[in-house]
DNA sequence: CTGTTAGCGCTTTCAA
DNA sequence: TTGAAAGCGCTAACAG
């Protein structure tokens, strides 16, 4: 059914009915009336691409899908996406994933936005001089950025505070009494690994703590890496008392370590992770329950969306900086050090 | 840029040069090779809209994001979206997620089709007489279903052998000498939940098990619910000497409830979980090594983009139906049942 | 309040 | 081998 029928099903002109269709001021109400009962009747939905073409607005919002695999594709994508979504269906807009051609990135998005099948674009996972950000913003392409580069020309963007996260973890540590502490994140290079290594870093300096190089590692986020790096940091002499890990499943592994090393978690070694906040993977419920900086991804997910919106009516992008706190919560992963009984 | 001034740059028809940028035969070498040349100088990419509307095919399929927290958006997403996304750009189709709006998912999925957004549709997650699925079916517009529902009509599917996988692995446990085994799986309703329970009993029954109904539990997959669930199990006297687990992230909760218990997994209590896969997440890699039923969801993901693509070609659905085996990986979290020490 | 008339940017007959 | 012209289905000025 296309509008020309339906129209001509009601006897009246395809202006009309599409201004009713739309939500146009100037229709009778009864027309609105009728014409909104026909459209119903007869499933009449109109053309998107006809539309989009007419209006020049493409309601969809696009998100560019790394071909290697890249830890911008994680566990936390299904949670993004959820918050993208929740926000996004309010707006009647759609979420395009455009898988990237080749291995060539920049490519993907240059052709993304000449063939105009987004109205802006979400970043995530950037480096601290993203290329992409770089190119958006010659290009006065409408995108907002999950993260925080170093690139001054002005975008939009929301980031976590992993500074202040590995921070006040490293810190709340410390006054605990550790004087070991290590931490295992993310791959260098990402802002969000860079950040985090910072707020590591003054927490120890802070305290005339001296950084171990050997006890920063930044390796992908999964199990078996927290597993080996966690293994390895064990074995030296002194050994690390305490681990921050990038990631839930980082924990996991590390504390798989500690375990087969014989000490107990939050006693002769401690844990704090980050928790994206995943209902299926749940911090509190360990044993013992973990301690955690806590930032749920999916509000970030369904806030970016709300900004990008924003970006696209026209707000200026020199107005559009968040930077959420990130929430300690102390539960049992994470204590006094306790030497190791033998 | 448009078409019209690429065309006037070269001091071409737009017609010519459509047809060298689409590959048309009758070009001239030479014009063409001009056409491109000025093409990728300009960075000119068809207005995808335009382009749709004219030839009517949208070169994206779609893909229906659950509004509520639906098993269908989980962990497993982002390795199903890579597995799609890697397949699709072979063809260079986009994928697009839509929200469902007002919960109402059959409403989205009609819209999804009248507003000729998408050129097919992938559904996952399906009931054993899902209504999406006799919808589209109905409704005559191309799909592929990630599992499979009683539904007579023909459709096409790919499936794993989620009756094998429990059947396999219950069976493996009862030949090690479970006789109290158990299963944590997803919500009931779900295929593959149904599916995986007529496996598992269907070993119990053919070696003379008698099925107790406490000990088949479907709840929503997470760490949360194995390890609640596990604790209830092995409360009971005789406990299950040995569990299934529907999800690796079940089956993580499943371990801390064992070891809460002071029993030891793979000896007094044996596990067996369903791997989808994650590069995050590695069932050899655990202490002890966890035996699985191991399936990757990425790979079919690709494969169904695959299947999808041929359903948009004009082959006929009902040869399009794939059933894939699901393999049985020993590792040290199952063996013969060891009574506990006192 | 409703209708007529041009487009939106591309592809595709049909003619040359 | 190339071009002119007619749509694809919708929206938006402009009239009435």
């Amino acid at each position: 059914m296309k509008l020309k029928e339906l129209a001509e099903q009601l006897g009246l002109s395809q202006t009309t009915v599409s201004r009713a269709l739309n939500g146009y001021p100037e229709v009778n109400k009864a027309t609105r009336e009728r014409v909104s009962q026909a459209a119903q009747k007869y499933g009449y939905s109109a053309n998107a691409n006809a539309r989009r073409l007419a209006i020049g607005r493409i309601g969809a919002i696009g998100i560019l899908m790394p071909r290697d695999r890249s830890e911008r594709f994680g566990p936390h994508t299904s949670e993004f996406f959820s918050g993208l979504a929740e926000q996004l269906s309010q707006h009647e807009m759609d979420l395009l994933m455009s898988p990237s051609i080749n291995n060539d990135e920049l490519a993907a998005y240059r052709r993304l936005i000449s063939s105009k099948r987004v109205d802006g674009i979400i970043i995530t996972g950037p480096t601290l001089m993203d290329e992409r950000v770089a190119m958006l913003t010659e290009a006065k392409f409408p995108f907002v950025l999950h993260g925080r580069t170093n690139i001054a020309a002005p975008h939009a963007w929301l980031d976590i505070d992993n500074a202040g996260a590995f921070r006040q973890a490293a810190s709340h540590l410390i006054d605990l009494g550790h004087r070991h502490i290590a931490m295992i994140d993310g791959l260098k290079g990402h802002t969000f690994s860079e950040h985090r290594e910072m707020g590591y870093r003054e927490a120890l300096v802070e305290r005339g703590i001296a950084v171990d190089p050997r006890f920063i590692v930044h390796e992908r986020f999964s199990d078996e890496t927290g597993f080996h790096e966690a293994q390895r940091l064990l074995s030296y002499t002194p050994h690390p008392t305490a681990i921050l890990a990038g990631s839930m499943m980082t924990a996991l592994g590390i504390f798989r370590a500690i375990r087969s090393k014989g000490y107990e978690l939050g006693k002769e070694v401690s844990v704090i992770a980050h928790d994206d906040v995943f209902p299926y993977l749940n911090a509190s419920n360990m044993v013992p329950a973990m301690t955690t900086t806590r930032s749920s991804i999916r509000s970030a997910g369904s806030r970016i969306a709300e900004l990008l919106v924003r970006v696209l009516d026209g707000e200026p992008v020199e107005n559009i900086h968040e930077i959420w706190p990130v929430e300690l919560i102390l539960r049992q992963s994470s204590g006094p050090p306790v030497a190791p009984r033998r």
